[in-house]
DNA sequence: ATTCTGACGTGGG
DNA sequence: CCCCACGCCAGAA
């Protein structure tokens, strides 16, 4: 985890999302000390594009709006695969976002060795 | 080294 | 609640 660049610490994160939750930009940059990198995170998603193993889908803005969308394949793949996580999504927006919403600062630890 | 660029966040109006 | 302006920081060119 320490002798990862900023991108791969992004997708570490990115995949402890658990099934059926989101997070937020903001809240990875958090957790990776780097609070004000949030915009960062967003384009550290840009680049995994391929990676299957990353569920890019899984994190949207603070406000539970899929921004993202516009970098996926189709026009609305990103909704589609959170819909069939069960998550509720209305016009780009998580319904219940803040049910949904997971916190790596909060739910997350022992990454250190990872 | 310098400049530009965002899948963001926050604060103020 | 919405909109705007500004701040931020790691990479790419």
């Amino acid at each position: 985890m320490k002798d990862l660049n900023f991108f791969e610490k992004c997708y570490v994160v990115a995949k402890r999302v658990p099934f059926g939750r989101v997070t937020s930009y903001g809240a990875i940059a958090k957790y990776l000390g780097t609070a004000r990198a949030a915009r960062m995170v967003g384009w550290a998603m840009n680049a995994s594009h391929g990676d299957i193993d990353i569920p890019a889908h899984r994190v949207v803005n603070r406000k539970g709006v899929l921004t993202g969308k516009h970098h996926f394949k189709g026009t609305n793949l990103m909704q589609q695969l959170l819909e069939s996580e069960g998550i509720e999504v209305k016009e780009l927006q998580i319904q219940n976002f803040k049910e949904v919403f997971w916190d790596p600062s909060l739910e997350l630890n022992g990454l250190e060795d990872v």
